[in-house]
DNA sequence: CTTGGATAGTCAACAAGACTGACTTAAAAA
DNA sequence: TTTTTAAGTCAGTCTTGTTGACTATCCAAG
């Protein structure tokens, strides 16, 4: 592990990254730079009644539609009574479709609709043009490093399944 | 702006970190590594009936002491109504002293105290040693990018204040 | 110097969204 | 047939956010 750096320079300069100082930095720029990436949804959702959870919910379902609500509980890491409340406001309100399981009718598998792909387009757009501009700011190695640190800060519990779930398009 | 690649590759190539797909690859990564990155300290909360904002609250007095209440509103972004819910209780169980201001009487200068500082300890090496070995596994460059992003994602509004506040230590 | 407005902080009541626990229904699996 | 699983529901609690009304203090204009 971390041998990125090892042969690199000597020990002492190359860990100056480590301090404790450096670290609550990083701390103090996670808390603001997360209060940014949710800012703008925030104010789209307000005019809906809509909070955090609608959202993660449209764009999981978005991102993989026929999604059933035991992989969204999992994805979001919610109880399902929790989740259950968003989820039956967003169905009654017409922005996601809820259909019995075609193999295993027990399960329900979840769409979005067209006006739930409205909003949910309206919502993702505001987010990335937040991340678009700061990726440009940035630019692409610092974009690199930017997906390595957070990649690593992610639970190694939950790590293999949600980078198969951002990896793959495909299936 | 985002000049720091113009002149590298050709455009076509360059701008292949800027596609919706990567953009969302990002947000993805922001939302499962921020909850990681406050899963430990939650962990800890749990024990003493805390949340979050006690965690917030205590963090920051700890960063600046003597923090008016009304500074430390600005830094939360919360209204000081909410704030003063957990202050109240921090203050009640003996982990933050709210003295009256010397020049202003009608301000309260807020420290830690001992019992305070220790949990203040406790959760933020909690937090810092997830960081650390996000930060070991990645590298310094990777974490050089990994801040630059993230300080493209505050709120411009925010941005100075927060950066002053990350930034010096002697006043 | 007093009065009246602005500022710092507190108290009360309420809502969103998370939680647990107990339960039902329907369908699949053993 | 019995047990397990997927989904949904009901009731109650907690944290953390909100708005509105309040007290205490400061400061400046009359």
């Amino acid at each position: 592990m971390s041998r990125r750096f090892a042969a690199t320079a000597p020990r002492s300069e190359q860990l100056l990254f480590l301090t404790d100082d450096q670290l609550r930095n990083g701390i103090e720029l996670m808390f603001f730079a997360y209060r940014g990436f949710t800012a703008d949804p925030d104010r789209l959702l307000e005019d809906y009644a809509y909070g955090r959870a609608h959202h993660r919910a449209l764009h999981f379902v978005n991102r993989r539609p026929g999604l059933t609500v035991n992989a969204l509980l999992d994805i979001l890491g919610v109880t399902k009574q929790s989740l259950n409340r968003v989820l039956r406001q967003l169905v009654e309100d017409g922005l996601i479709d809820s259909r019995v399981g075609e193999t295993d009718r027990r399960q329900r598998n979840l769409f979005l609709t067209d006006s739930g792909k409205t909003l949910e387009r309206a919502l993702s757009e505001a987010q990335r043009t937040r991340m678009r501009k700061a990726y440009m700011e940035a630019g692409p190695e610092a974009v690199h490093g930017f997906r390595t640190v957070l990649e690593q800060m992610i639970d190694p519990d939950m790590r293999p399944r949600v980078l198969s779930l951002m990896g793959d398009d495909s299936e």
